[in-house]
DNA sequence: TATTGTTATACTCTATAACTATA
DNA sequence: TATAGTTATAGAGTATAACAATA
């Protein structure tokens, strides 16, 4: 059987995804382009809007003085580079500064500043808040099925037990 | 109660993530930094690689032929400038052709080439294979759940039934 | 020899606005 | 006045490779 049309569809209704219809990997690569563009509009003007790792770094320097980058560029599956660059645009904003280590000079220890701590504080609840409204339209319970499964997927992803 | 830690944290096992946690905003954006770089690996070299959209384009100009533009839009969640250029690189690339619409000449359908039924022939068993085993470790009952809250969420966003 | 971080480069995506042509 | 598509631009992310300094 093919599933090709004979007329052209002039409505989104009338178009099936092909295989994509039932593919995983489909659904968070767009998923993610929703829930992204809708971060970037609760955080609009915030420092730390647009593209992934602003927010976790704050966050992560925050709960954990002196962590360093690359332990940030682990958890953000990123490679150095880009996480230093991540860094220097930080520390350029005012929200970190960066320490060499006393024990090994190769590796640099991450603090945050007092407009770093303060952002950090203003946006845990607009995140939590953020993505509890953007997914309003599902259930708690399957909220919470959903993060579980793809908490262990993270977790196991960037070697965490 | 203060989670922030004494000492810097030197391995990612004794970081916790903040209140991101339990955001499952962040673990949709990981999980999509992961995928599509393990997604990009699998399709090394064959002209859909990198960036959402060509894919979606390609096996929907094959299975709807004469589709519009507009209306890939709509599904890949891009706007019309972004999705023009992303059917222009598709022409050059060899893979569709564009049409003046015959009925009102603002429209454009999109048709398949050989190449690109060819291309899309070839990337079907790819994209459903890599999406399982990227998963694998997750039970195929979990796959299947996940799969059915993040379709509800996607369809509902784009405005399908 | 491995690790930490830097620099350079080239490519892509993203968002916005202004524009043409047609309906 | 609304819709389909184009063009231009500025800002961001991504991947890779080569590099310096240190362990």
């Amino acid at each position: 059987m093919d599933a090709r049309s004979k007329t052209p569809p002039t409505s989104i209704t009338e178009v099936t995804l092909d295989v994509l219809e039932d593919t995983l990997s489909f659904y968070i690569r767009t998923m993610n382009i929703a829930v992204s563009r809708d971060l970037d509009d609760k955080l609009e003007g915030l420092d730390v809007a647009k593209g992934t790792g602003k927010i976790t770094t704050l966050l992560l320097v925050d709960s954990h003085p002196g962590i360093r980058p690359s332990i940030i560029a682990e958890l953000i599956l990123r490679d150095r580079s880009a996480t230093g660059r991540l860094m220097e645009q930080m520390e350029d904003h005012g929200l970190i500064t960066r320490r060499q280590s006393s024990t090994d000079s190769r590796v640099q220890e991450l603090y945050i500043t007092e407009k770093g701590a303060a952002l950090a504080a203003r946006i845990r609840p607009l995140v939590t808040e953020q993505s509890r409204d953007f997914f309003k339209f599902i259930s708690p319970e399957e909220q919470q099925q959903l993060m579980d499964i793809l908490k262990r997927a993270y977790r196991r992803i960037v070697g965490l037990p």
